[in-house]
DNA sequence: TCCTGCTATGCAACTTGTTGCATAGACAAG
DNA sequence: CTTGTCTATGCAACAAGTTGCATAGCAGGA
């Protein structure tokens, strides 16, 4: 179960509630992993039962307590497992593609607004990247100290860049495929 | 749930046996959707006992004897409503990025071969992409009609193509940046 | 005071997806 | 005549993900 070890990179990269996990799963991680905080919550729960991590419990001025979450040497040892083993390459699942292929037994033309709407979402994501970037690594000069953490999120971040980008491109060819196919629009 | 879509999409391409439909899921609708034979087998079981496919018995020369399933009027009315309304844009999985950043509390050189074997797995993808297009959409004169579906279906290859390529070109940006942080290696 | 919104946590029910196993006919190789 | 491979279908148990709902503190505005 990846999400586990999802888990445990955030928090190795800073310890967090399960609240402030959903948010990062909102954000920088959600560039490549989606999770929901029931999902979050139940698998912290286990986890903790488990001894991969350890609870504090913070009391908070005009805001709830929450319980921060961090990880335990045995958490860490398990990461570094399965940092080790080899992993299958993700599995897609593009639910846009199974449309534009059953387009052909319906309307091509009535799935251009939907394909124009995921387009906007993806230029929205890969502004959203950008500006992420630009704030955390844009002033990159030499003499900061090499961080391996830094520069692997970044090239992470550049992934997810590249990956909008991809999608932009080949939405783009979608649609002049779709006004092909419908020349009356 | 998609994958009833998929399945309707495929079968309206063309009927065919549970198993013949996990082949196709390993191949061409493989490029934007993945399951194995035992969901396909009780999808197909459903949808068929819900009224929205249509099965045939076809006795067989040489091999077991098969269930043909093809799309009925109500499966096509399933899949029609579908395809009218929006969808989610898909959601991201990549484990190999959740280990990437987990390199950062680990030893960023030992993840060098499992990025490389991921670049292979993804070149190795690129090739049978770019076969099965030369194959499939490579003689496409002009003269030929014009095929709404052939023309979705090759609109779809091209953004698998696209993907891993993307992929490729950030897996080397990944493994220029492991050996920057590894520079023994 | 009530309503809204944000932080914060969680349960229960349900749907999907994965893993391991089982069966069976036909054919080819040894 | 046994063993392996390919076609073909399926069950059962389990793990993971989704959806809907519930609670509760605190703050600010109508």
């Amino acid at each position: 179960m990846a999400l586990e070890h999802a888990i445990l990179v955030s928090l190795l990269e800073k310890p967090g509630s399960g609240y402030e996990l959903a948010r990062r799963f909102e954000r920088s991680i959600g560039y490549f992993w989606t999770a929901t905080h029931q999902q979050i919550y139940r698998v912290l729960k286990r986890m903790e039962a488990d001894g991969r991590l350890d609870v504090r419990e913070v009391p908070q001025r005009s805001r709830p307590d929450k319980k921060e979450y961090s990880v335990s040497a045995l958490g860490q040892a398990c990461l570094s497992e399965w940092l080790h083993e080899p992993i299958q390459p993700e599995s897609v699942r593009h639910d846009l593609a199974v449309k534009i292929r059953g387009a052909a037994f319906d309307d091509p033309a009535a799935l251009i607004q939907e394909v124009e709407r995921h387009r906007r979402l993806h230029g929205d994501r890969l502004a959203h990247y950008l500006a992420g970037e630009r704030r955390d690594f844009g002033a990159s000069d030499a003499s900061a100290a090499p961080d391996a953490g830094r520069e692997l999120q970044h090239a992470v971040l550049r992934g997810g860049i590249a990956y909008e980008r991809m999608m932009l491109a080949w939405l783009d060819d979608v649609l002049a495929t779709l006004h092909r196919l419908a020349p009356g629009l």
